[in-house]
DNA sequence: AAAACTACTTGACCAGGATCAAGAAAGTGT
DNA sequence: ACACTTTCTTGATCCTGGTCAAGTAGTTTT
């Protein structure tokens, strides 16, 4: 699908949002952005990422769903959950490696042509420069959550999890508890059952707000990537240095 | 430590080797290869890369170490095995993130300045896609292990990690069982029950060596990315496809 | 307002891998 | 060849989180 014109500026100014474009003068990203498509996704609908047609690079608009991996078994791994201001570039991976992408709402994504990514790579340095730091910024993530999935026990995970919550200070669980759980590597029971263990100690989450006791119950969880975002952080009452 | 002449020689011709100074001219390299700065490590060693400090790219020259994490209750994930040519850049990481880098052998590193490296990278447009690269490797192959440590069962870890030294040719285990087991995510006992379980199916290992009874018992555990660099891949003795 | 989903919770039970302990095998140095 | 250290293996036991099943709460449909 092309977008009209009226729709065009829209999604124009939704873009230059984005860190991705970040720094660039906008006269330097309209040939760019006229390329862009977009694609409409309906909630439950399934998509592998797997072959030449996905070698793009896409942004969520508008939508959830998570990127997954399936295995033999039906098992799953969440890889990452995509909402607005997502961005996934199967582009950069192996045409050999494929990732699911399972939507959980109905979803608009706008994607570029890997090759109009390469020119724009090519003829933009600044652009370069966002793109080194957004793989950068996704390799960190998957260090920390590699950490986080492997090395802490199922209450430490769910208590890592709503520490971000605090800290942006939505004290809001973004999504349901099964996708959350999901994405923690865990059962929806397992998640049930830390929640009430947090409970005794103090941190509540009543329809996916989180009410805390006296405030500091969740700072134990919180690592110091995450910690650095604080308020408290650098004080006395950051655990953190 | 800065590098004699004479050992200059030597190393830049090992740089040049490396995918991330592919397809650059050699002249459009020397400046910033005389910024080099070489650095000895000691077997049993412990390093935190933590700090301004490790804003570096590292080059390992010979030895090996582990890149890992370690937590308060001294449990540790394995997030890389680095040896010869294998490159590090803790310098695309928050300043927050610390990873731990625990020597197995002797290890000669090699350096370069996050500046340095900032100014290749704004001069040299192929140094920049190279980068680029590096970076989607590193993250491709953190979705390919979180994958694996978390759907596989210590069998098929094991089987998977068995798979490499097949296509590959060697037939041999890179390292000792007992860092394989950690970097599968698995203690050292573990692992050598999941070896005893693969043998009755006809996987021997005898001294790092790999036998196969009949040469095919390892193909079950490939995955497609591994198994597109496998001579089969394509043919009808490949499971892909 | 009843019915029908969907999301979540709770309980009983199970299993895979961790832990602890002891012993075997391989590697290193003298 | 010997002692000594390190690495690996094997056995017994334990524990966390998964599985299965039933029930509750909240939402949407009619």
């Amino acid at each position: 699908m092309i977008p009209t014109k009226e729709h065009l500026n829209r999604y124009q100014s939704f873009l230059l949002r984005l860190p991705l474009f970040a720094n660039i003068k906008h006269e330097d990203l309209e040939g760019f952005f006229s390329k862009m498509q977009v694609k409409q996704f309906h909630k439950g609908e399934m998509v592998s990422f797997d072959n030449a047609e996905h070698s793009k690079l896409y942004v969520c608009y508008e939508g959830l769903f998570k990127l997954t991996k399936i295995d033999e078994r039906g098992d799953e791994i969440v890889l990452r959950i995509i909402d607005k201001y997502g961005v996934v570039s199967p582009m950069h991976f192996s045409p050999h490696y494929d990732v699911a992408a399972d939507f959980a709402k109905n979803t608009t994504m706008f994607f570029f042509d890997e090759d109009d990514v390469a020119e724009l790579i090519r003829n933009n340095h600044q652009f370069s420069l966002n793109i080194i730091q957004f793989l950068a910024d996704s390799v960190q993530a998957l260090m920390l959550s590699a950490e986080v999935l492997q090395l802490k026990t199922a209450k430490e995970k769910v208590g890592w999890y709503l520490v971000h919550a605090k800290i942006n200070n939505t004290f809001e669980l973004p999504y349901s508890k099964a996708l959350t759980a999901a994405y923690l590597g865990m059962k929806p029971e397992s998640f049930s059952r830390a929640l009430s263990e947090l409970k005794k100690d103090g941190v509540m989450l009543e329809n996916k707000k989180i009410k805390l006791a006296s405030g500091d119950e969740l700072c134990e969880y919180c690592d110091r990537v995450t910690g650095s975002k604080c308020s408290f952080f650098g004080t006395e009452r950051c655990i953190h240095d």
